[in-house]
DNA sequence: AAAGCACTCGAACGTTCGGTAGGTAGTGCA
DNA sequence: TGCACTACCTACCGAACGTTCGAGTGCTTT
């Protein structure tokens, strides 16, 4: 441990990946526009001018976190689509598994990129927008076969694909690591949880 | 319409009310930190001097917001559980189906609640987050009671409680009114997604 | 040894920020 | 008529903002 504990960026990082590092942690805790560039420097051991070296702007700092926050939340969750076998059942478990996963666990990334898309200027907005669509299609995509072969019941595959979505991202906003809850624990109750919303009736035993 | 068509305030408004109109939207567009006096004040229609006039700070704006907004979402379904019958199948579906009318109709006050709590001065943010938990506590009451007398089957009532509050939450930040679909018919979906994080069975016809 | 490059810095730039001082016009009431 | 009060204004303040500049410093390549 430093003697300035200041925010949680990790202050052993050097260069680009410091700056990214403190930008983050700011970002989480007090947006975009709420962060200055002073703060950022403060985070990652250097000056404000040597920030400038490393990026051209504000902006583009704030573009390449989005970037590859989203692009990582991509893969993880199609490596795991993957990993899956062919049911809609197994492959709705192993999305909502690798969806809570990583926004328990890298909360401040998650956090930041679902918060700040409307901070980035349009031409980078299109993009993450782009990024957002693709990964919301392959939850809805997932839920409609399931829906189709009769694995789910659910009427309303829309709404109920992004209920998942949303109630899982919400995960990054307050999950408390330090509680009695593991990321894996967690992420196999919004397992059950998304299985409900689908109304996929697994464990239902009994009805009225 | 007026020749400038800035934003969504309300130009016709007066006074205070103009001013706490212009906030929301600008807050709702730009958050707390990515929107000026200056912006406030061209919305509302008056210099930004004579903001000042109601309001003795920035801070002060937003603080009035959230709380009259957090209050109205608590009396709103509060009134609605209280006109609801005695079983937790009726209260869960009053309490969900007012929650989501009120995120589909007062998109740009829930957003700017939910959002922006972390923009609030510590002695601000206490009382709100008082507010949100006792609306929590609204929520995860109905719920545990349900679960005590058999209505719901879910065994993660804590969980549940936060995806159905979350996910209609986020129904603010993406519903578009102009779609096909009105809020009280959202609203009644929602009720299902809700009862099927919940386990109530009432809908599931047939059992693997 | 020299040149090139990646990286960092302190000091400043012009602009915008939240906020203020002091004034004017209109209203209600003694 | 005169005073108090509300509502708003023009003009301005010091501080903080994102960004730039020119000058190092030290490692590689020639």
């Amino acid at each position: 441990m430093t003697s300035d504990t200041r925010l949680s960026a990790n202050q052993n990082l050097r260069g680009k990946e410091a700056v990214l590092s403190s930008a983050i942690s700011n970002f989480y805790a007090l947006g975009f526009h709420g962060t200055s560039m002073r703060d950022i420097a403060k985070g990652s051991g250097m000056t404000v001018a040597s920030i400038y070296h490393h990026f051209s702007s504000k902006q583009e700092i704030l573009h390449e976190i989005m970037i590859t926050v989203m692009s990582d939340l991509m893969s993880s969750t199609r490596s795991a689509l993957m990993a899956a076998d062919s049911s809609p059942h197994a492959q709705l478990q192993a999305l909502v598994n690798s969806w809570i996963l990583f926004h328990a666990t890298r909360q401040a990334d998650a956090f930041v990129a679902s918060t700040e898309i409307r901070s980035l200027n349009p031409s980078g907005r299109k993009l993450v927008v782009a990024l957002r669509d693709e990964q919301e299609h392959m939850f809805r995509d997932v839920i409609a076969n399931g829906v189709q072969d009769g694995s789910f019941k659910t009427i309303y595959p829309t709404e109920a694909t992004r209920a998942v979505l949303n109630m899982g991202a919400s995960v990054a906003s307050w999950y408390d690591p330090r509680g009695s809850l593991s990321p894996s624990d967690l992420a196999s109750r919004y397992v059950e949880l998304a299985f409900g919303t689908v109304r996929d009736a697994t464990q239902v035993r009994k009805v009225g």
